[in-house]
DNA sequence: ACTTTCCAGTACTGGACGGTATCGTAGTGT
DNA sequence: ACACTACGATACCGTCCAGTACTGGAAAGT
């Protein structure tokens, strides 16, 4: 079955080098780089110290990326996960889980090490912004799609603003893991969507405030 | 009305060099420092820009600061600031201002360029660490006390949880500010205070869960 | 006026780093 | 079996950078 023709719409420019000799050297670059990143932080991350680290050569480094930071680039894009889990459950069990999901993910290594430094490269880099933006909204999107479905399902008032329940519950986990560095655990974050619905069911939580 | 037997306690190292010309070196090379931390990133801040910045010579740089390291860290406790306002007003209004100021500090330069350097670096390095949860700990206090005073005056149920409370809105405000980078205006903060407050009014947020 | 202290300027060392060039070799698809 | 491709190794270049040594001169205190 020859593949030549059909161009694979769906995988873009990784299927091109069925080489095992090049998939081999490319995950074991990026395997140590993202090591070294959580190591020794994004900005630390030398070129050197990857062939080091990866026993790849230096040629075959610049072989596959032609800069430093397309390779730091590629290294982040392994990293963009979108596990969403969403079976079927309450309401509240569903955004508890997605809470504590998101908790666990910027709370523990590698996100708990690599999202400061993502955040502190975006400020300034258009490039880590769109990542940055990427990585924040995949774990947001769930949530709000959750509290959507809630409100469109009658399980909330009509009323209810959205994005203020979704911040109520993610900030403060965020806030609490990120700013603070106090312990996140099950008990906070079961509290925490316990109190936000609970006000969101009253009517607290309304698009308009006054 | 000679100053020079009084110790002034409250300032430490400072007060040696009474030689104008070496609080001129300082300020000028701290300024400098600061202001390329904005602009350029904190690790991407080079003794030669500062020299080149400041206009004062590389030697009299490492005259007062024994590594770049410490000049950084210098650089960083001039920005440290406790200002908190506290006037009279009802503890909504107290509140409201706290969280308007946490919100613009976080959210305007230099701090929203700085922090997520500082964030990045403190996960690795202690003295950055102590830095961070110092700079933290200054502007979660004040909100922390006026909630807690409110408790104590019955302005709120006695089985309200303070820290939650505090996190309630903190939280959201340095997740919209910080993770994603949407606009907090005034009337997001009036909204946010206004339901936290609602809900720990009606006894939703206490310190036992269930 | 005199001594001391601080300064600017320059030149330098040693090392780390990003990136390139060359070459011989080993694995790969056909 | 054969041509090809990717590879490892090494050496190299230019640049940037932290930190030091040395100088002559200016400003401070006395």
């Amino acid at each position: 079955m020859p593949a030549a023709l059909a161009p694979e719409p769906t995988a873009p420019a990784q299927i091109l080098s069925r080489d095992p000799r090049t998939v081999r050297s490319r995950a074991a670059v990026l395997q140590a780089t993202v090591e070294l990143m959580v190591e020794r932080g994004v900005h630390t991350v030398s070129v050197d110290a990857i062939v080091e680290r990866s026993g790849v050569a230096k040629t075959t480094v610049y072989r596959h990326w032609p800069t430093r930071e397309a390779l730091v680039m590629a290294a982040w894009q392994t990293l963009v996960s979108t596990d969403d889990v969403d079976p079927s459950g309450t309401m509240h069990e569903q955004l508890r889980t997605l809470a504590l999901a998101f908790a666990t993910r910027i709370g523990t290594p590698p996100m708990s090490l690599l999202l400061p430094d993502l955040m502190a490269s975006s400020a300034r880099d258009p490039k880590m912004h769109a990542m940055y933006d990427e990585v924040v909204r995949s774990r947001r999107r769930p949530v709000m799609e959750t509290v959507q479905a809630g409100i469109a399902a009658g399980l909330l008032p009509p009323s209810t603003d959205a994005e203020l329940v979704c911040q109520l519950i993610l900030g403060p986990i965020a806030y609490a893991q990120l700013l603070r560095h106090a312990e996140v655990d099950t008990a906070f974050v079961e509290r925490l969507v316990t109190v936000v619905l609970e006000a969101a069911n009253q009517n607290m939580v309304r698009t308009t405030c006054d």
